[in-house]
DNA sequence: TCGATAATTCGTCATTTAACGAAATGATCA
DNA sequence: TGATCATTTCGTTAAATGACGAATTATCGA
């Protein structure tokens, strides 16, 4: 029950959810998602420590940044339940395509070719 | 999107998952559910509320009481969803076998086997 | 080494939420 | 009719939540 909790608790912020529709694409590093608010920094981080409790996403840190993706293998039924649920739900939503094109202007901003995956 | 917040926020709450686990042998009344918890009726009132508001339960009103029961079948894909989510992911755990127990007890502490559906 | 950058943690503040009791509503019973 | 019972609504209060900025940590670049 206290893991069911911390799913729902988590996908009962649009902004969350929002982040988890984000990463179906790949992961991206904080500052990326950070983009795509218009909030700081310490409310993006704040953001991504609640969907990680809950285990929805996973991170890495490489050099500089700390990339999130969605949870894996590893990932309990429930939570790969939940992860396909918003997807399912949500992921044809006019919302989610916004996002997605924003996203993509965001990536394609990155100065050059081979560094996209380490810059911001 | 706004429909999925109201319900994820209505699963974020131990209470009002309990409640949607009661709910699966059938309706109940608002007393019967209230017996469940140590709360006041005004606090259980709004939890089925907050319930009823995002579509996951219906009530039904007879004589003096008020039956509630499951999203039935008009109820959208996500509502549905949701439903067999909680259930499958808490529907075998100690806490809900311990909920069906005390449940069993209230229902058969029912004065008279016929008014089983009406007694409080 | 020093400054800049990415991210997190901490403290604060405004808003929301969950509980309660009191009062209102609606239906039954005496 | 008047009393009672089941439920809901309303107002209040304590606790949780979501936002921010400041301070902190870690890494990279000059």
């Amino acid at each position: 029950m206290i893991r069911f909790l911390a799913i729902t608790r988590a996908l009962a912020d649009a902004h969350r959810v929002r982040i988890l529709l984000a990463l179906r694409r790949g992961e991206l590093c904080v500052c990326q998602i950070g983009a795509l608010f218009a909030f700081a920094p310490s409310t993006i981080s704040k953001h991504l420590s609640i969907l990680h409790h809950a285990g929805l996403i996973q991170s890495r840190k490489t050099e500089r940044w700390v990339y999130y993706r969605l949870a894996g293998k590893p990932a309990s039924g429930i939570v790969r339940e939940a992860i396909d649920w918003v997807h399912q739900s949500l992921g044809r939503t006019d919302e989610a395509a916004a996002d997605a094109k924003t996203l993509k202007k965001i990536l394609a901003a990155d100065p050059a070719e081979i560094r996209r995956r380490q810059r911001c």
